[in-house]
RNA sequence: GCCCUCGUAGCUCAGGGGAAGAGCACUUCUCUCCUAAAGAAGGUGUCGCAGGUUCGAAUCCUGCCGGGGGCACCA
């Protein structure tokens, strides 16, 4: 019996009530089933009595127990206790629970995945740092979180597009020319520009290229070295993010944008609807009207678009791309785009509560030190990875909210032990591996000699409780965009499983012959083994069978 | 000053109205048989403070206190 079922079950049995005229209320659509947070709880409850106390007009308790009169009597419930304030703390019996085992083993990678947000399309923009240095410490909660958003919404039914923003036009890139040109030359690095010595590779790359080009006059050599730096960074930020296995769909180019006259477009469209203003020179888009609590320059006096005005063309850019949600993820320092962003939402025509949505994260320290690029005090990503590897950089990440403060300690994270949550679920998983082979070894096999009704040890009826939760978790996490959600079961699971194997051998032992019993918990087994594997992929995080 | 965010066990943190949780740290156990990278046992709380909404608030609302971040015709 999966909580799917068991919540229609609970909803009969209410019915039944009503029925009886034991109750009298309207049936609730749906019964929410929960796993409770305390050990002797049973193995699912519901709060639904509690819920329907007032419109029943009868004390918790006593709802709860009509309801409980009825559902006892249901097929695959041992037991059914009123607790409590009025909970309903459920206990399903061996055989129904177990069948799970089954189910999940036959539905293989697909189990978790479900349809909770189809019909949604969603365009799905994170890091979009500018390619004028490598991905940085800065970058890397987003890159971990937005992939992980991604594999979510796309198990859960949505239509969903990552896409990273190049912001490759403007003064930092020019800085950034510059900056490259006189490493060439042997200058020091221009005012404002970039010092960071990943400027060295990149010069190095260019005078690989084009030889002569430091030779060049100043206003032949910029552009040349310009593009050929851009292009060398930009290809390392995509080397990094692929080793970190985060894929975007999209690689946007800002410049495209100016290139191709969307900017001046995407101004005429807001002047239509009514929202572009003249004062000083300068065109304002009036986004106070929107919640914004100052106007916004589109165009500087001096002609020149601002970057803001590229952000109208962006979101215009994404709305006539027939994305229907536009979700954003930003660093806390960016925090003051929410309102202007929303406005702009606003002043396209979009609904600023539905179209657009802005999760703001809090940046990452590592071992107390902030980082930034301008400073030239670099931890790049690339770097972090290779130090504490791709897998535990990005469940260590995965794990926490983004908006909760991290600090993240790198010989922590280096360590092979229980203080390292990654390590503990890729260690279960890995021995669900290292169980189902040598049970091959020893001539087991699933076969056909599933018999769930052997499954009734407590270790047994806790990991397949928390099993039939899986699919719950992946769709709160898609909906709430909140991967942590998924980190946080998996290491659930994890404990469920030890425990279980402590308790409960898959494997004959020497003299033992092989029965139904064994055969039963290999199917259990790799159930476990299968969800896991789900879990960490949804986080993409490896699922390796030895360690 | 205004705005956002966080405040839960000694530490790091989960907890979307319902029964206060996990890991770490500390003590003691458990491998002649599946990987002990594991498991078992031991106690810990004015959920920052004060009001409010509710049958019920760590959770929702308001104010205050404290940490972090942000308030450009920069990108």
């Amino acid at each position: 019996m999966t909580p799917e079922e068991l919540a229609t079950a609970i909803a009969a049995a209410l019915s039944a009530a009503v029925d009886t005229g034991e109750l009298s209320v309207d049936v609730p659509e749906t019964v929410r089933v929960e796993r409770p947070k305390q050990k002797g709880h049973g193995d699912w409850s519901t709060n639904v009595a509690m819920q329907l106390a007032k419109p029943a007009g009868k004390p918790p308790r006593d709802v709860a127990a009509a309801i409980a009169a009825h559902l006892t009597q249901t097929s695959g419930i041992a037991a059914v206790e009123v607790a409590g304030p009025g909970f309903l703390n459920i206990t399903l019996d061996a055989a129904s629970a177990g069948e799970l085992a089954r189910t999940i083993v036959e539905a293989g990678v697909s189990y978790g995945q479900g349809q909770s947000e189809a019909g949604r399309t969603v365009n799905l923009e994170f890091i979009s740092a500018n390619p004028t240095g490598p991905l940085h410490i800065g970058h890397t909660r987003w890159a971990a979180l937005g992939d992980s958003m991604r594999r979510l919404l796309d198990a859960s039914g949505a239509d969903v597009t990552s896409e990273y923003y190049i912001n490759d036009a403007g003064a930092q890139m020019d800085k950034f020319a510059a900056s490259v040109l006189a490493r060439l030359r042997g200058e020091p690095t221009p005012e404002g520009g970039y010092p960071g010595a990943y400027i060295d590779d990149l010069a190095a790359s260019v005078r690989e290229q084009r030889p002569d080009v430091a030779d060049l006059p100043e206003g032949q050599a910029l552009p040349v070295v310009r593009d050929l730096a851009y292009r060398a960074q930009l290809d390392d930020i995509r080397g990094t993010l692929e080793d970190f296995g985060v894929h975007f769909d999209v690689w946007f180019s800002e410049a495209t944008l100016h290139d191709g006259g969307a900017v001046e477009q995407a101004v005429a469209r807001l002047r239509e609807q009514g929202h572009v203003y003249d004062d000083g020179g300068a065109v304002w888009l009036r986004t106070t009207d929107f919640g914004d609590d100052k106007d916004r320059v589109l165009i500087r006096a001096d002609g020149v678009p601002t970057y803001f005005a590229a952000d109208a063309a962006y979101y215009l850019s994404k709305k006539d791309r027939g994305f229907d949600e536009k979700i954003y993820l930003l660093g806390a320092d960016h925090h003051g785009y929410i309102g202007r962003l929303k406005a702009i939402a606003a002043c396209a025509g979009d609904d600023p509560e539905h179209h657009i949505e802005i999760k703001i994260g809090q940046l990452v320290n590592l071992d107390g030190a902030k980082l930034s690029k301008r400073a030239g005090n670099i931890i790049e990503l690339r770097d972090l990875v290779s130090w504490i590897g791709a897998d535990a950089v990005r469940y260590s990440l995965e794990r926490y909210p983004a908006d909760s403060p991290l600090t993240l300690d790198g010989e922590e994270l280096r360590k092979q032990t229980n203080d390292n949550p990654v390590f503990y679920v890729q260690y279960a998983h890995a021995r669900t591996a290292n169980v189902a082979r040598l049970a091959a070894e020893d001539g087991v096999d699933r076969g056909d000699g599933f018999t769930p009704s052997l499954l009734n040890d407590p270790t047994e009826a806790t990991l397949l409780a928390t099993l039939g939760d899986f699919p719950r978790v992946v769709a709160q996490g898609a909906e709430l965009l909140e991967p942590h959600r998924v980190a946080r079961y998996l290491e659930t699971l994890a404990t469920a499983y030890h425990k279980w194997y402590d308790t409960c051998r898959v494997r004959p032992l020497r003299d033992e012959e092989i029965t139904d019993t064994h055969r039963t918990r290999l199917w259990l087994n790799d159930a476990t083994r299968q969800v896991l594997a789900n879990g960490l992929t949804l986080l993409g995080v490896s699922a390796p069978h030895r360690m």
